[in-house]
DNA sequence: ATGAAAAAAGGGGTTTTTCCCTATGCGTAA
DNA sequence: TTACGCATAGGGAAAAACCCCTTTTTTCAT
């Protein structure tokens, strides 16, 4: 008996070829193949849709990897989710093990270590390279940079700071004082440990709190 | 007898993924894969290596696919380039074309595609979709907004802008006189229809003149 | 070599940003 | 109740950014 998979990915050739590539592997068969979370839930209203593991992408258009496994976690918490990673940074992995993936495959992965970490998966119930072992340990353990807490308020003057308006523009727009505006500013800068707006726009950039 | 391809993509698993779905098309068989152009240039120093079709994608480390595409119009013309998008953007497809490759499969591209684009490549010399026709006759027609042409020393200044420096202190790293600098920066705003330096840095992270 | 264009630099003024310090109202935990 | 934290807001001043307009220097084609 084979365990069956569903992989999850909006790149139709990477998910096509993935799919021959799991399709040969003696214990496992690819169920379907799926553009986006949403497909997903569709297909699992029937039963027998449901399928042992997920292998799953985590950028798709419409909903989203981290969205998807989160629902899988409290709906179908039998399945088995393999995050597959294209190009993430270090945050999102995070988010996509806090979301309930088993295991997650880096881009540097081998078709041999696929085989492994789809068995070990299903078998053992987890998966993980040391990469992403250390990863846990150092998120856990440090107070890490990112205990950076920033407030509903403060993100969405950020948002506005990466706009062309001045402050004034930005403190009217937001039904504050201009003196507010500036202690948000102020605030932010400290906790930031930035000198200038300049610092702010790049750093909400980098942090995806603006996307231009 | 086979057309004979390479895979030059730094996604492991991608790249075993597509070797394995090109080698089952009857007429084409995959010589060996590459991670990057660096890599495959070094194979081509044995003629043996060098294959008819190269099945290349754009972001990959230390040599990139516009690079590698770009040399192998030089040196192996008679190789004939098949771009493989991840997720790219108009102006990096077009670059890509422009450096010589004889086609461009987008992300939605089905596996018959890739089989039929890749036999219409190796017998026809190219092959395009609609989409990607449309992008090239766009971009010729139209005095497209990216006819902003930016001068060597104002994508420097404009790095320099997107760092948390004072003007004066670009200046005096730029080797000019501070009212140089303003000089610069008046004409950027001008040229790039922006009012502020936010607007600048927006614009350079935009146009990836800047990675944060 | 010379005149036009582009690059570099300056003068001077207004607006915005940045910085530091203080003050008020409001909820809530000791 | 008191006291503390927190969001909001203000005053004042120096620095930086922004804007317009002129001058000098360099470059380059004819």
């Amino acid at each position: 008996m084979k365990y069956s998979v569903v992989i999850v990915e909006d790149h139709v050739l990477l998910s096509q070829a993935m799919g021959e590539l799991v399709d040969r592997f003696s214990k496992f068969k690819v169920l379907y193949l799926c553009k986006n979370g949403q497909e997903l839930l569709t297909k699992f209203k029937n039963p027998k849709n449901i399928p042992d593991i997920v292998l799953m992408d985590i950028n798709m258009p419409i909903m989203n990897g981290i969205e998807t496994t989160e629902i899988l976690k409290e709906k179908y918490s039998q399945v088995n989710v393999l995050a597959l990673s294209v190009e993430e940074d270090d945050k999102t992995i995070l988010k996509m093990l806090r979301a309930g993936a088993k295991g997650y495959l880096l881009k540097d992965t081998e078709k041999s270590i696929l085989e492994k970490a789809l068995l070990e998966v299903q078998e053992t119930g987890f998966y993980h390279t040391k990469d992403i072992t250390n990863l846990l340990l150092d998120s856990l353990n440090s107070k890490n940079k990112s205990n950076i807490f920033l407030k509903d308020r403060e993100i969405d003057f950020i948002k506005h700071a990466c706009t062309e308006k001045t402050y004034k523009e930005i403190a009217s727009e937001m039904c504050l004082s201009p003196k507010t505006i500036e202690g948000y500013r102020d605030v932010l800068f400290e906790k930031l440990n930035i000198r200038n707006r300049t610092g702010l726009v790049v750093y909400a950039i980098k942090n995806k709190i603006y996307i231009p």
